[in-house]
DNA sequence: TTTTCAAGAATTTTT
DNA sequence: TTCTTGAAAA
C-alpha cells in the first residue's frame, strides 16, 4: 500500500505536515479537502497527538462517520474510536449532558427541535393576547434565533435600545417579552433548542473558568470544517477552546457559504487572520472533481461576486461535455425533461440511478420531478423535507419516550396527555398551563399533585388525569428494569397507539404503523451499534441521536436511485450527473432573496455550489410558467444563466410538449414571451444550431392539441374532476363512509360542485365533490 | 370534548 | 393546490 503522503499533491501535503499553531485552509470546490483533513487527522495521531486530544467539528454527522471511518483505515479501529468528531450540535450536546446541572439543566435534558419550538412559542404568543398575525410563531423563532446566535441574552436585549427599537419598528414591540417567557419556558421544562446547545455551552465555558481550563486541556488539537458557515456562537466557542493551545485549523471556502439565514457569518472566515497570531495558509486551487467546462463555467459565475478571497480553481481533468440549458414550458415538462435526459443517459452509457441528483432551490419543486420519475418508473429518494423523525406517529412515539426521561418536558407532554384520545381536552390543558406557570412548576408536577390545586376541573377529568399521570409513573419504573427497545414496546402496547392508528383504516395508515415498527427497528439498531462502539445505549442517548438526525443519517443500503435534494443540502457531495432545475427570477435566485447586494450574492454562491457538485456534466432547466398557489405564473429565465461564460452551455429545446393545465390553452398565451418562438416558429440563432446538431425533428411545428392535453390532465390527476362532469341527478354512488346513496340534486361549479345524496341509511347528506370520493354505480 | 367542514394561508434555504 | 386553522355541530 502507498504511503498516505503520496496520495497527496504538495499544497496538500504542507496542510497535512503542518502540524501546530493556527492555520487555514481554503479548499476550493472539488479539492480534496476532506483527504487532507483525514490525513491531518490520521497523521497527528501517527506523531504521537493522542486521539482523546483531538476535536474535529464537521457540518453533518455523515460528514464525521465517514471521515472516521476513513481515518480508521489509516491508524485503525480502536484508535479512531477516542476522536472527538460531529457536528457543533451534536459534540457539544454531548459535553452539556455531563456539565449541565452547572448551569441549572438537568443532565437528561430534552432537545426541542424546531417544531416544539414553534408550538411553545404559539402558545405563548396565545397567554400573553398578542396578536398572532403579527407575532407569527416562526417568524418570532427566527427571531429569537438570531439573538441567541449573536448571545444576545434576554437581558441584553432589553439593554439594547437598538434592538428594541427595531423590533418596535417591525410592529412587534412585545418581542422581549416573548422572548423572556419563552426562555423560561424552555428552562422549567428541562429543554434546549438547537440554538442553546451553541448558547448554553458559550455560557458554560465563560460562567465555569475551570470547565473552559478541562476543555482547553482536553482538545489540544481542534479543527472545524466548513468554517465558512459558522455563527457568531459557534465561533465564540471555537475561539474560547483554541486559546490555549492555539493549535486550530480551520477549513473552508467563502465561495460555499451559504447559510447565512440562519446567523453564518462569512466574516468568520475572511477575518480569521486577523484573530490569531502568524496564520498558515493553504490554499487547495486543484479541482479533481470536476471536468474543465464545469469548472470554468462555475469560475465564470462566482467571478460577478465582489466578495471573495483571492483563488483560483483549475483542473487537469478532461474538457467534458457542454452545460446543458433546457428551457420548458411549465414544472411538469421540467420533470419530464430530466426524466428523459436520465433515462437515455443511463440506457446511452449503461449507468445506474445513483449516479444521478436533481438540486432545486426550494422543497416545493420536488413533487413535479417526482412525478415524471415516477412515470418513468425511475427510482428515487429525496432528501430533507419532512424527515423520518418528523412523522406524526413518530414524533406521537418519541414524545411518550421523551416524557419518560424527562417528565417536565412541557411539549412532549401536550403532545401525548390527549393521545391516544383519552378525553383530555384543550380546556383541561390550558387549566394546567395556568396552574403551572403560576406555581412555576411544570405542568408534570401539577399532575402529580392535582389535590393540592383547585383547577376547577370535574371528577370524572381529574381520574383522567390521574391515570395518565400514574402511567407515566409505572413507566419510569418499569425503565429502570428495561432497556430501550422493551420500554418503547411496552408503551406502545399500553397506550394502544398502533391500534389507534389502525383504526383508521386507510392505507396511509397502513404504512404509518409500518414508520412505528421502523422506529422499533431503529431502536433495536441503536443499542447494539452502542455496545459494538461500548457506549451508553440509554433511551436519553437515543432520544439525543434522533434530535440531532439529519434525513442523511437514516440511509439505508438500498437499490440505487436518484437523489432528489435542496442545493443547501447537497453542500459536501458530489454526484457524476447534476440536474439544477427552476432557474428562474423569483425562484433562484429567490424572491426573497433580491434586496441587497449580499443577498445576491449569496444566491451565486448557492448556484456555484450546485454547480461544481458535478463530474461530469450539469444539465440546467427553467420552466417558462409554473404553478404556484394553484395559479399559472409565467417566469423568466434567472439572471445566473446569462452569467455562465455562453462557450460552455448548450442550449437544447424541448421535443414535444404536453402542457398540464386545467386552463384551456391558447397557443396565444405564449406570445408575449419572446423566447416561446423558438418553439413554434424560428428559432433564435444559437438553438438552430443545436436543434440542427442533434437532428431534433421531434418539433414538427405542430401545436399541442387542447383535446389530447385536457384528458391528459384530467386522467393524469384526481378523478373527482371526472365525476364533475359526468355525474347526474339519478346516479347511484357509493361513498367509503355513507354507503350506497341517490343523488338527488346538485349545485355550485368547479371546486364548490355539491351533490345532495339520499344514502340507503336514510340520511341525506350534501356533498362537497372535491373531496368526497364517490364511485359511480349506475 | 370531539368531529366536521369551510375558509384562509402558504413557499426560501436547516442544525 | 394542499395544508392548517377556526367555528359550528354532534
Amino acid at each position: 500500500m502507498t504511503h498516505y503522503l503520496d496520495q497527496l499533491n504538495d499544497v496538500q501535503k504542507q496542510a497535512v505536515l503542518q502540524k501546530d499553531g493556527p492555520m487555514i485552509i481554503i479548499a476550493g470546490a472539488g479539492s480534496g479537502k476532506t483527504r487532507v483533513l483525514t490525513y491531518r487527522i490520521a497523521h497527528l495521531m501517527k506523531n504521537d497527538v493522542d486521539p482523546f486530544n483531538i476535536l474535529s467539528l464537521t457540518f453533518t454527522n455523515k460528514a464525521a462517520r465517514e471521515m472516521k471511518s476513513r481515518i480508521a483505515s489509516v491508524v485503525g479501529q480502536s484508535e479512531a474510536k477516542n476522536l472527538w468528531m460531529g457536528t457543533f450540535h451534536s459534540v457539544f450536546a454531548r459535553i452539556l449532558r455531563s456539565e449541565s446541572e452547572k448551569i441549572g439543566f438537568p443532565s437528561n435534558f430534552t432537545i426541542y427541535d424546531t417544531q416544539d419550538s414553534v408550538r411553545l412559542l404559539t402558545a405563548i404568543i396565545k397567554e400573553l393576547q398578542l396578536e398572532k398575525d403579527k407575532y407569527k410563531a416562526k417568524q418570532v423563532l427566527g427571531r429569537i434565533s438570531q439573538y441567541k446566535n449573536s448571545l444576545i441574552t434576554v437581558r441584553a436585549y432589553y439593554n439594547s435600545p437598538e434592538l428594541l427599537e427595531a423590533d418596535k419598528l417591525s410592529g412587534r414591540p412585545q418581542m422581549g417579552k416573548i422572548y423572556k417567557e419563552y426562555v423560561d419556558r424552555c428552562f422549567k421544562a428541562g429543554a434546549m433548542d438547537f440554538d442553546d446547545l451553541l448558547l448554553r455551552t458559550n455560557e458554560l465555558l465563560t460562567r465555569f473558568p475551570v470547565v473552559l481550563a478541562k476543555y482547553q486541556d482536553r482538545f489540544r488539537y481542534i479543527m472545524v470544517d466548513e468554517y465558512q458557515d459558522t455563527n457568531h456562537s459557534q465561533y465564540l466557542i471555537v475561539r474560547a477552546l483554541a486559546d490555549r493551545y492555539q493549535n486550530i485549523c480551520v477549513v473552508g471556502d467563502d465561495s460555499q457559504s451559504i447559510y447565512s439565514f440562519r446567523g453564518a457569518n462569512i466574516q468568520n472566515i475572511l477575518n480569521f487572520q486577523k484573530d490569531y497570531d502568524d496564520v498558515k495558509i493553504f490554499k487547495l486551487e486543484q479541482n479533481y472533481r470536476s471536468s474543465k467546462v464545469i469548472v470554468e463555467a462555475a469560475n465564470s459565475v462566482i467571478e460577478k461576486n465582489k466578495t471573495k478571497l483571492d483563488k483560483e480553481i483549475w483542473t487537469a481533468n478532461a474538457e467534458g461535455e457542454r452545460v446543458i440549458v433546457m428551457r420548458t414550458y411549465s414544472e411538469g415538462d421540467e420533470g419530464r425533461f430530466v426524466a428523459d435526459s436520465i433515462f437515455e443517459n443511463k440506457m446511452q452509457n449503461q449507468l445506474t440511478n445513483d449516479v444521478f441528483t436533481v438540486l432545486y432551490r426550494t422543497n416545493a419543486q420536488s413533487r413535479a420531478i417526482e412525478d415524471a420519475l415516477r412515470k418513468k418508473d425511475i427510482k428515487y429518494r429525496i432528501y430533507g423535507g419532512l424527515s423520518f423523525y418528523q412523522r406524526k406517529e413518530i414524533k406521537d412515539t418519541l414524545a411518550y419516550l421523551r416524557l419518560l426521561v424527562n417528565p417536565n418536558d412541557e411539549e412532549a407532554l401536550k403532545r401525548v396527555i390527549n393521545y391516544p384520545a383519552r378525553g383530555i381536552g384543550q380546556t383541561t390543558i390550558d387549566k394546567l398551563t395556568v396552574a403551572a406557570n403560576h406555581y412555576k412548576k411544570s405542568i408534570f408536577d401539577i399532575l402529580l399533585n392535582l389535590e393540592l390545586v383547585d383547577l376547577k376541573i370535574n371528577s370524572g377529568t381529574k381520574i383522567k388525569l390521574e391515570n395518565f399521570a400514574n402511567m407515566i409513573r409505572s413507566f419510569q419504573i418499569e425503565m429502570e428494569s428495561k432497556n430501550a427497545f422493551e420500554i418503547t414496546d411496552a408503551v406502545l402496547k399500553k397506550t394502544r397507539l398502533i391500534k389507534d392508528i389502525e383504526l383508521e383504516g386507510t392505507p396511509e395508515a397502513i404504512s404509518r404503523v409500518e414508520n412505528v415498527q421502523e422506529l422499533l427497528n431503529g431502536i433495536k439498531d441503536f443499542i447494539e451499534v452502542q455496545k459494538e462502539k461500548e457506549e451508553e445505549a440509554s433511551l436519553s442517548y437515543f432520544l439525543e441521536d434522533v434530535a440531532l438526525a439529519t434525513d442523511f443519517d437514516n440511509e439505508k443500503d438500498d437499490i440505487p436511485r436518484v437523489s432528489l435534494m435542496t442545493i443547501h443540502l447537497s453542500k459536501g457531495l458530489e454526484f457524476p450527473y447534476v440536474f439544477i432545475v427552476g432557474l428562474e427570477e423569483n425562484l433562484f435566485p429567490s424572491a426573497m432573496s433580491m434586496n441587497t447586494r449580499s443577498e445576491i450574492e449569496e444566491e451565486r454562491r448557492l448556484f456555484y455550489v450546485a454547480i461544481t457538485r458535478a463530474e461530469k456534466q450539469v444539465f440546467l432547466s427553467y420552466a417558462q410558467s409554473r404553478y404556484r398557489w394553484g395559479k399559472l405564473i409565467d417566469c423568466e429565465p434567472s439572471r445566473f444563466l446569462e452569467e455562465i461564460d455562453e462557450k460552455y452551455l448548450k442550449y437544447i429545446t424541448p421535443k414535444k410538449s404536453i402542457v398540464q393545465s386545467n386552463k384551456f390553452i391558447d397557443q396565444n398565451i405564449f406570445d408575449d414571451i419572446p423566447q416561446h418562438k423558438i418553439r413554434f416558429k424560428k428559432p433564435v440563432q444559437r438553438v438552430i444550431q443545436k436543434s440542427k446538431a442533434r437532428k431534433n425533428d421531434s418539433i414538427k411545428n405542430e401545436p399541442p392539441k387542447n383535446l389530447k392535453k385536457l384528458t391528459t390532465t384530467i386522467t393524469g390527476k384526481d378523478k373527482t374532476n371526472l365525476f364533475d362532469n359526468n355525474l347526474t341527478v339519478g346516479n347511484i354512488v357509493e361513498h367509503a363512509k355513507f354507503g350506497r346513496g341517490e343523488v338527488i340534486h346538485l349545485e355550485g361549479n368547479g371546486n364548490n360542485k355539491k351533490a345532495e345524496i339520499k344514502f340507503e341509511s336514510g340520511n341525506t347528506k350534501k356533498l362537497l365533490l372535491q373531496f368526497a370520493k364517490l364511485n359511480i354505480i349506475a
